[in-house]
DNA sequence: CATGAATGAGCCTTCATTCAT
DNA sequence: CATGAATGAAGGCTCATTCAT
């Protein structure tokens, strides 16, 4: 009972902060869910700041598990990037874990603040270098390429960020209906086929393989490499 | 000189929402700024909220065209992909043009309000529309395909979104020289070619095109469709 | 009627300031006795810190008036170092103006803040020459004397000073009716006495002329200088 | 080590409210210093008043014994005067003891609680009775002169707790440099002359004591005794 | 057309205090 | 002997808004 209003606290604040920002949440209202006094906030963590700075190491804290094991297991490279992006979706719908966690650092890339930076080198900079690992593997030399290979990557973590960061706006683009049929599964699959794809390690997505061979063939003869 | 205090109140109001938000601008800072009293914004635009609703309209008025031109240009759909990709890119930096506009919009997505609705009828569908005609242009039938087509216009939109929604990690991540060395052209381009790519309508990446012919008919051979 | 509230908070925080101190002071207090909301302050006067400096520049205005006037005057000296005495005396017991004036300058000495260094240059050092005019006029060569005649100036203000900054202690020690019976003229004639007497132009205070010149006397037969 | 920390937050809490006021001093900066937690002084010391009554009296305690010494000792009334004013500049400067002691009955004594009565009877009377006594050793009679002689007692302790009350700003009217150069034994030398010249005991200020005699018997011949 | 004046509600923070342990 | 936990009251400040002019 000692540490449970603190921690109270700290799983109310942090939804808070993750549903409407920094500013936007107020410690009184926090407080006021959390069945406690105002001065309770300042007395467990000494500002808001405090308060919002913790938050985001406890979110940073379990998270990156689920992914980062994707880049270790020694599963061919394929399969690894799936584990990976499954991983990433999955932790921005975990179902049974605070739901804060994943919505807080999404916030924090969105609309940086001081805190910003340590978030970046201790929890988003491991993230990349798992993914770079994974795609060295499946096609190497790609780091070398241009801009130090950071374009893929991107292209990559963009499509599963894109979920969570505009689902206010694919739920209003796709319709209510549509938008609930979608699946962490099924969302992993597509990216995984569409990334493999654009990596030549793996089928196009809307086109039977045969088509495919048929019209690269093609191409190859007409010498149209753009 | 009479609509002047108006429309310089909406210029400077429309940057510091797009900054700030709509919690954190204040409209003391917004008419300090536009040397005016505090009085004027209630007088011009009703409300704060009234004011914002105006500005995103602002926001929304213009900057479409750039990218849909490319729909429906008589340019082949391959062509007109890289058109629609640099169009969203480059109204995002356009540096002649209030810079506000883009960043509105984006941070109306991203923490939707009440006004996202019409934003999202208004001005994302349209861009939506565009997207998928050209989409189905260069492979039909991809909307028939699961979820209505929809994953694979997000894939393309995501890639593009990235880079102005999460621009201060990308900033971090890189380093500030490497950021201020990525040009809008080479960004357009790396897109554009990894989805044309993925959607088995260019090379892949980090591949020549020869290894990927070999790799390809060893992979029809061994009829590992995964 | 427009500038009503601001001169009458102005009068109010002048009268708490002064009695109770910076911080000892609420605005909320300072703002119901007005009759005023809280945020009216900060309406007219920016910070709680700038009605500070606004009440202590309000004071500094006229009240150095009184005491100044002897410098200039043509009486002899002894006169108007009695008139100087008198007029920082009056000053702090004025019953027709502002009686907080005097009491926040005094209050601003004994615990200075940031705005102390004004305060000295423009309202204490031009007193400060004021009195060392008496003075050389009274005795010449005073000035050039140890530490630049400053002692003799701090014995004579002092005595001053001393009814204002202790008039609890005074109270107390004397008792309710003696110090009720404390008058203004009188407490000045003492001082003065006792000054011109300290300073070799006047009897001195206790004794008899008579008994002096004869002590006196005794004195510099002896060659008895201590 | 028992009565350790009680005496440890004793003196942290004298110096603080010495230096900072009553309102001023928080308990919270008071633990931290003193490495106790806050509700160490509601333990030990049942109020915050409690707290600062108790500071007071341990002030009282000690301090008085310098001064109080001239008063009985059988040196002539002369010597005593110079040892009681040398008494109470030095109480207010010991470089050995704690400091906050005076500062602190000073503070009482410029703004004053309701403890102020008791210091007034216990602490400050019996000052006043020594000197009253030594004045009286000085020049008979003027005890039974108006008001009881109690300006001239103001005469003398004013000029003595000035330096003290107003320290502040005679750094600054004099010069840091000036200021430092002003010995205890300096100032206590000048008020002592000063006093026995105002009393008539001793040599004005800044006239030798030839001119002295010579200007007295021209005064005392024109009869302009004022 | 525009503003100065004034306000109520809300913000974060600090404080002295209590109480169970 | 001493503390950690928790709180109510108050403090200074900012905000969006209204209204008479």
């Amino acid at each position: 009972m000692a540490e449970d209003l603190k921690h109270r606290l700290l799983q109310v604040a942090g939804a808070a902060f993750a549903r409407r920002g920094f500013d936007g949440a107020s410690i009184r209202d926090i407080c006021r869910e959390a069945g406690a006094s105002v001065a309770a906030i300042h007395y467990h963590f000494r500002d808001k700041r405090s308060l919002y700075i913790t938050c985001l190491e406890a979110a940073q804290a379990e998270k990156t598990h689920l992914a980062l094991l994707a880049a270790h297991a020694d599963a061919p490279a394929r399969e690894r990037l799936r584990l990976f992006i499954h991983g990433m979706l999955a932790s921005q719908n975990a179902p049974h874990k605070p739901a804060w966690h994943m919505e807080l650092i999404l916030q924090e890339m969105v609309r940086p603040t001081d805190a910003t930076g340590v978030l970046v080198e201790r929890f988003i900079r491991p993230m990349a270098s798992a993914l770079k690992e994974i795609v060295e593997d499946l096609c190497p030399g790609v780091s070398e390429s241009e801009h130090g290979g950071w374009p893929t990557g991107f292209s990559i973590v963009s499509q599963v960020l894109f979920y969570s960061t505009y689902s206010p706006i694919v739920r209003l683009l796709m319709g209510e209906d549509a938008f609930q049929r979608l699946s962490v599964d099924a969302i992993a699959d597509h990216i995984t086929q569409f990334t493999l794809a654009a990596l030549g390690k793996g089928p196009p997505l809307t086109v039977s393989t045969a088509e495919l061979a048929a019209e690269l063939a093609a191409e190859l003869a007409a010498g149209k490499a753009s």
